[in-house]
Parts: structure tokens; sequence; C-alpha cells
DNA sequence: AAACTATGGTGATTATAATGAACCAAGAGC
DNA sequence: GCTCTTGGTTCATTATAATCACCATAGTTT
């Protein structure tokens, strides 16, 4: 259904930094023709997934998303169990702290705690964070099914700071180490003096399904900050677990007790 | 791009009621072969609009969604918008005011702005408001698509109270009323010796998407306060709608300069 | 004010993508 | 072990979406 994908890749150009698109800027930054993407966005018009500026006749997001994702809040409500879990790991850590889910080919942060602290790092909700720059991804890529992460894998890595792991191999490491440690750890590789840390959450066939996050500038960074984090990072995501109802694999469980003394 | 409405229209069939399907149920529920149904999940799964149930094969709303709505929310804060109209309907009617928009089902109180009043009607954010008990829910369908009109009243409908309209015929009276008024009403409806007046709010298609309500204490309620209430809060769904872009149908900007003298 | 330019939007031809009946594989129920 | 249903696949046929030149309009520049 390339047609189908085109629309919908259509909706993924809009940013916070970009909301709103003329026509002729939509169709540019999407390559494809005028009158193609026109006749996209009033498909998508007609279903409230895009929205017309009566007097400027700019395009932007609809409202029939709301609609639909209160509705997947209301039949699988993850938001509402995460945030009080993310409110204490912000607490806890005095970072902020986010939560991604899989859409699509990246995790989208759908939940924020920010940290209480004047010099804080922050995250837009909605956020894409790609898999091989982000712990974010790296801890849902070491608990994702082998099928999705050598698809992953496959993809050509955009270089985000000097120290984006570009190199597949590079990436299966970090992957690697964070299958066996529980967490994902990034370091300056998607912003610049940000250090990730960021353990998985599954869904009910023990795969990951998105990730939890505590972001550190680097300054306040060290080995027993770190190691904290981890050990907190990983009671809340089997705190989620536990709330929702889903199966962390089993040798996720025993990274509890032995946490990082 | 009649594939792209086609796709589009497979996200409306999902519900709170039925917020998943097998490929089967979805295909003959949407009335399209099971191949073209299959190719079009897996292009909006790519997208984060669907997902699957890796062991049940379910097909449901998809994470992505939730991204989508975020950004929505970011570029246009349809919460903040309402807040401070909600305030000043609190402060002019001294009673409770609440906004509403569609979950589901039923309704979701999004923002609430409490009487200052010792003796008042208290809401809880969040709470669900079924569509046929409420004020907020008769004035919701008086303005939505005749779609979701007839879905609703094929549902049954819960008895709250002794006046709790159950009936179909009846709550298809109370619901066009309000068309004609602008206004809902509910009388004791939900909870007994509470009085609701809502007006609908809109979306860019001229449908409404949720609404402004007001609800008061039986004991302060007459008929004098009834129409000062309603007038109020057509001026409120209307400074709304003016505030957000969105475009309440015509006739109902007619309904403010003879509003109830 | 006239000419210029960039924008949103349109229409008919052509190339492309969607379709659907038949077909498989696999799990559930008997 | 057989059947029935479900998810998923295939490939020739057919309908559809992309294209490009064009139009209308609003804002700018000369």
């Amino acid at each position: 259904m390339k047609t189908v994908r085109k629309a919908l890749s259509l909706l993924d150009l809009f940013s916070k930094s970009n909301p709103e698109f003329g026509l002729t800027a939509l169709a540019q930054k999407a390559g494809l023709d005028k009158a193609t993407t026109l006749r996209m966005l009033q498909a998508m018009k007609m279903h409230g997934f895009i929205e017309q500026d009566a007097k400027s006749r700019q395009y932007r997001l609809g409202a029939g998303l709301l609609r639909l994702a209160r509705l997947r809040e209301a039949t699988v409500p993850v938001v509402d169990i995460i945030q009080p879990v993310l409110r204490r790991l912000a607490e806890k850590t005095g970072e902020t702290a986010h939560a991604a889910l899989l859409a699509g080919e990246a995790l989208a942060a759908v939940a924020v705690a920010n940290s209480s602290r004047s010099s804080r790092v922050n995250v837009e909700p909605g956020l894409q964070l790609p898999l091989h720059a982000t712990a974010s991804g790296i801890a849902f890529l070491a608990f994702a099914p082998p099928k999705v992460l050598d698809e992953a894998l496959g993809r050509k890595f955009q270089r985000f700071t000097d120290m984006t792991a570009t190199d597949p191999a590079e990436v299966r490491k970090l992957v690697e180490a964070a299958h066996i440690n529980g967490v994902g750890t990034v370091d300056r590789g998607f912003e610049p003096d940000v250090v990730d840390i960021a353990a998985p959450l599954f869904d009910g066939l023990g795969h990951a399904q998105g990730a939890l996050t505590v972001v550190t500038p680097i300054s306040r960074m060290s080995l027993n900050v770190r190691h904290e984090h981890s050990a907190l990072l990983i009671q809340a995501a089997l705190d989620c677990a536990r709330r929702m109802g889903t199966n962390p694999p089993v040798h996720f469980w025993s990274l509890n007790s032995e946490a990082f003394g």
C-alpha cells in the first residue's frame, strides 16, 4: 500500500518546530508532487487527521487524532499507568524521565516527567527517538523480537552527534550489553552533553514495546549515578509491567535483586 | 485518494466496545476484501497507527496515535484554550463548569473549574460521562455526525437515577431539542439532585468533539438560572471555537444574538 | 498601477498501484 | 485425525493515483 504509506508519512513531517505547512512546502519536504500531496491532504482532512486554517490555508494536524488517541488510551491505558511511575522516577533521580513507545520505525515519547532542577534536560512530548542513537532505542531493541532487531540493524543510521553509533556492529554491541544489564546506555549519541539510561517496557509476550528513560546532563553523570539510575529504572520497569499485567522475560526479574550493588 | 480514505476509515471502526478485531472480522465490517484490508493494516502498522497483538494476531489502534495527538496538542493546545473560558464560566454562573471530549463511547472530562461556593457539585477530571445520561452527552450528540448518533442510540442505556432517560426515543427527543436550542439539558439523569446544561465544542469539520458543561445543584436551579446558564454556555462555546479556529455550524452562531432574552 | 512572482488549486493523460478469487498453512474444536 | 476457521499470500486483471502543464489569486516590486 504505497499510497497509504506516503499519505501517512506526510503526517510524520509535522513537528513541534514545524507545526504548519503550506501545500507547496509540504509537497517539497515530502518529495511528492503538489497535486498528489493536495489530494492526500484532502483525504486526511475528511477524516480529521489534518485540518486547514481557513484564512492562511496552512495545513496542520487535525482534531480527529485526539479522538483516536483517547480511544486507544481508553482500551490500553498505558500512559495513565506509566505517569506516576515516571514522576517517582524523576523525583528519586532528580532528572527528567520519559516513557516512549514504538511508533513505526522509531520510539515516540508519550509521557514526560521533568526534573525539578533548574538545569535539566527537556524532552518534548511527541519527540521521535531513533532506535540506534538513544538509550530508549537500545533498551527497546535489546528485548525486542529478533526480527525487529535485524530489521532495525538493516536500516541506515543517521548521525546526530560525533558520538552517535552509526556502525551496525557498534549498535549491536550496545544492544547486547543492554540485554545483559537490563538497561541501555547511550552517551551523548543523540544530543550533545546528555547521557541516557533506559529500561524496556514489555508487552504481553515479554517483548519490548517501548522504554522508560532517565536523561542526565553529562555534568552530573558519574559511575555512581549511573548505577543508581540503572537500579531505579529496572525497578520502575518491573513496576510498570506489574501494573499493566505484562510479562518481562524471566531473566529480567533477577536483575532487580542483584541490582548494581 | 480512494485508497487513503478506505484505509483511514478502517480506524473509525474501532470503538470502546470493539477495541480489537481479527483480520477477517475487520474486513467484513469494512466491506473490503481480506487481502486489501491486510495490506492497509500493514501500512498503518508501519506508521504506528495500528498495532497487532503478537499472540492473538488481533489488530488494535497503535501507539503512534498518541504521539501525533501530543504533537497536535502542542500546536493547538485545546485544553489550555478551554481552561480560562471554563474559569470565567464558573465565575459568572457561580457553579462548577467542566469540559469533556469524546473518548471511546463516552465523553471524558478533561478540564474542570470548580464553583467557589461551599455547596457545589464536584467533578473529578477524567470522569466518564455517558452520552445518554448527561447534558454533555446530549449536546455532543446533537451536533455529532448522524452516524455517531445512530450508533449511540443503538446501544443499551444504563440507568443511573430514576430520572435517567433509557428509552432511545426519549434520548432522541432530548438530542433534537438540544440541536434546536444549541444547549443540552439533563435533569437529574446522572446524579441525583444535579441539573446539567451543556453546549457543544466543535472540531474543524463542524462536528461536535466534546462539550462545555455547567452543573448546578437542583436547589439552586430555576427557569431564570437555566436561561442564563444557557446563554453563557453558548457564548463560551463560540468563544472556544473562535480561539481554536474551529467552525461551528452556521445555525449555531445565530443562537448567540437571540440568546434567551 | 502594472508587471512579476509565488501560492493554492485543477484536469486529462499515462504509468502505476490496488484489487480479489483462488490458494496455503496453522491452530482450535470436535 | 479430520474439519472448520483464521491469518496470510499470489498473480493476472483492472481501477487508480501520479504527473505536468495550466489557471486564479494575492502579495510584492518596480
